[in-house]
DNA sequence: ACCTGAACACCGTTCAAGT
DNA sequence: ACCTGAACACCGTTCAAGT
């Protein structure tokens, strides 16, 4: 409820997670998350750690050494993105409809989720943990949002931010299955977001 | 809309997967069926193939002549309990309430989808794929319970069975990372049943 | 008709040796 | 401080040989 004021110092450029300061180092860093991103758009987030190091030019061996978990891989590869959704957040605070702005915010988080096969389990790990600075700005971003709908009462009150993540996620996930069959993950979110407005009962009472 | 009178003759003891015929074959399928539930139980659906054989006494090849997909071998483990399920769709057929009877018959396939790790995934791939006569029994007695449903007006109409069973799916899916926090679970099943019951602003304009 | 298990392929992960 | 890649462990899958 006090997360709105709370939220005013909320970065938007969210701190690079430790890069390596030499420059052969840093060089690796960064073809590792290249070519770990083009693999996994190719064959998901399980995709082999091997041939990342491989096609990056680089020994397994350092690739373990920036990214001890497949986990850390992962988030480094989508770092930038969810630092343009926090961005994203923060400046929809201003929109004038709350409902809407919470709403195109959730579409683009989900578009983020959806980016590639496996991202969705992935995030729904990350954000459950919390243990990374940039899944808390996010969390607090959306719980800006969320909180600011929930004061103007178009979502029920009783939902927190990781019961919305979690519900973004899964939609995700069941998305992923959809494939080419969009009508369908469309009516799956449209189920959603209208229960996140409130049992018809509740809204009928009012 | 058609489904309802064509599930008249649905059976509830579903036709059992081709079980081998001769005497020590079948011994070996049920002792694979058994260790695989246990070992599915312990360390979810992903677990061990080679150590589900040596628990249950049997070479690797026999457990592939068997199943020759993991997900042969997690359909047959919980074929006893979709056969159970279709029972008990086409019993609720009767209740009174058509409302009550579906979400009654909803919890119970959520407890089903979350009886180990990787289930709820499982199910959502073979429910979607179809190809299996004990699904397809399945999706048709869910199919007569939601139409129902919509029928009394107590479900949104825009919504057909596998959006249905892929949201519980993915309900489920959410809540294996829920753990002991039930409450957040469940407000997650609220939100997705009270969704399916409509958007507010439809319900308001009757 | 069915079972067995060696054999092969592939991947994740560690760590001693190197620069 | 960082890189390398051999080495180890583990698992999935196949298939020739056996009953």
């Amino acid at each position: 409820m006090a997360a709105a004021p709370k939220l005013v110092g909320v970065s938007t450029q969210t701190v690079v997670s430790e890069r390596p300061k030499r420059a052969d180092a840093r060089r690796n860093f960064d073809r590792l998350v290249a070519q770990a991103r083009t693999a996994f758009a190719e064959r998901g987030t399980d995709a082999s750690l091997e041939e990342i190091a491989r096609r990056a030019g680089v020994g397994i061996g350092t690739l373990y050494r920036h990214f001890p978990t497949r986990q850390d891989l992962v988030v480094a590869v989508v770092h930038d993105r969810m630092a343009e959704l926090n961005a994203k957040a923060v400046a929809l605070l201003d929109a004038p409809s709350p409902e809407d702005a919470l709403i195109s915010w959730l579409w683009a988080y989900l578009e983020h989720a959806g980016e590639f096969r496996g991202l969705a389990d992935s995030m729904a790990e990350t954000v459950q943990a919390g243990s990374l600075t940039c899944c808390a700005d996010m969390k607090s971003a959306a719980a800006a949002l969320l909180s600011r709908a929930q004061r103007a009462g178009v979502i029920r009150s009783d939902v927190d931010t990781l019961d919305l993540l979690q519900l973004m996620h899964a939609v995700a996930w069941s998305a992923e299955r959809c494939g080419k069959d969009t009508a369908r993950a469309g009516r799956m979110l449209t189920v959603v977001l209208d229960g996140l407005r409130g049992a018809p009962a509740d809204q009928a009472g009012r």
